[in-house]
DNA sequence: GCGAACGAAATTGTCAACAATGTCGTCATC
DNA sequence: GATGACGACATTGTTGACAATTTCGTTCGC
């Protein structure tokens, strides 16, 4: 039995490789917000035929991530500014509430393996790897809410995440806000460590808030919002 | 130019409209978890295309309604009680900060607005009308989260809902419960008329956590989910 | 009577052709 | 040169037929 390759060579992919196909392309600019997805490109580059990439859309279209007109097909959905602030603030208040749960009941496992990944996020600080550094972000922020016990939350974070996740990469763990970032979490896992809860959860909320501001700013700099 | 029901004598409904069509079955408890939703009867049911029925499915499993097995075709989701916990749990985070942004940046005229309904809600208790209760209180939480600016929350909250919809009318709002419902409704409100976000927070929260616990509590009586 | 193998019916997956609509360049007119 | 009508092309919407798979009743062997 071959694995994915063969299973795509013969049948094709299946509507959610598509759609994950098409989002990899969304998160990596490749597809800018305001752009058509004509289905033909989409088949001619996906190999899938007509039928899966329309159901493909649907489901981005339920996540948010395009548009779909009558007649005129699935567009690239871009955020507002004011849109970015009102999905940044509910991402404050659910991931600020996991780090309150995750601090009363997540397993000595879970809290192990958090200080690891902020002992290897510190190094990427100080060796300067905004890459690593975004990649180990997203695990622990990951970890964080599953340690949690709420893999509801999990799925809403990544669903909010998904119109703004092009910038997250790239552009956004440099410099300054490297150095922002990792203090944040030192704060946020010295609570958590203290068994302070609310303190965890007030920390975690600066830190979502904290990254809110940086895209702020990013924005009066240049205006890469539709 | 008739309305709607002259469009859909003519072309058929659309794939959303579909989709409004199987939500409303589900919620109103016509749909049970776990019952297949066979194609050829949603579309003798809604005299829709086939096409647009399962383009309908795909938004409805992107929303978490049903879910899709390949070969097996679409059947209502049902939510484990954990399920219910979590969906609780980000609903109270999600809430009780618009609670907190309501009080500082709602207009004059949704405040006014929101004592009316809490007004009319009272009345409801009075009188026994748990139907019009539950009517209200859905038009109160929604005015909470628009005065609050935060139409994402709006749309996440909408969808945590819908799992568990079916429960909040016809069982939900009885006897002691709707008043226990109006009690918090008061406090609340008293908070937001009083400029204290923190405390309007903190007493939203208890409000969806109470929820949860009535929701548990009904659990233990009668095991309603799968 | 019980269970496994079989097969017809029911159901979903896939595709290709055609219809409806939007898009954009062209040309006539003022 | 600007403007609007027209038409060819591009793109999406819709449908029906057929293939693949599951489901369920039947039959056969024990």
């Amino acid at each position: 039995m071959e694995d994915a390759v063969e299973a795509l060579a013969r049948k094709g992919p299946s509507s959610a490789e598509i759609a994950d196909w098409i989002r990899t392309q969304i998160r990596s600019n490749r597809f800018v917000p305001g752009q058509r997805l004509v289905e033909v490109d989409i088949i001619r580059q996906t190999g899938g035929s007509r039928f899966k990439v329309r159901e493909a859309y649907q489901r981005l279209a339920a996540d948010g991530l395009v548009e779909i007109e009558e007649f005129r097909g699935a567009k690239v959905r871009g955020a507002s500014m004011d849109e970015v602030r009102q999905l940044y603030r509910a991402r404050a208040a659910l991931e600020g509430l996991c780090a309150a749960d995750f601090t009363e009941r997540a397993s000595k496992a879970d809290r192990e393996r958090l200080q690891e990944i902020a002992a290897a996020m510190e190094e990427c600080v100080e060796n300067e790897r905004p890459e690593e550094f975004g990649r180990l972000n997203a695990e622990w922020h990951q970890l964080l809410m599953r340690g949690a016990g709420n893999m509801v939350i999990e799925q809403v974070v990544k669903r909010l995440n998904s119109p703004v996740h092009h910038l997250l990469f790239g552009t956004f763990y440099r410099g300054e806000r490297l150095r922002e970032a990792a203090h944040d979490h030192r704060e946020i896992l010295a609570a958590i460590m203290a068994n302070d809860a609310a303190g965890a959860e007030k920390a975690m909320r600066g830190h979502v808030e904290n990254g809110l501001k940086f895209l702020r700013e990013l924005d009066e700099a240049v205006h890469f919002h539709s």
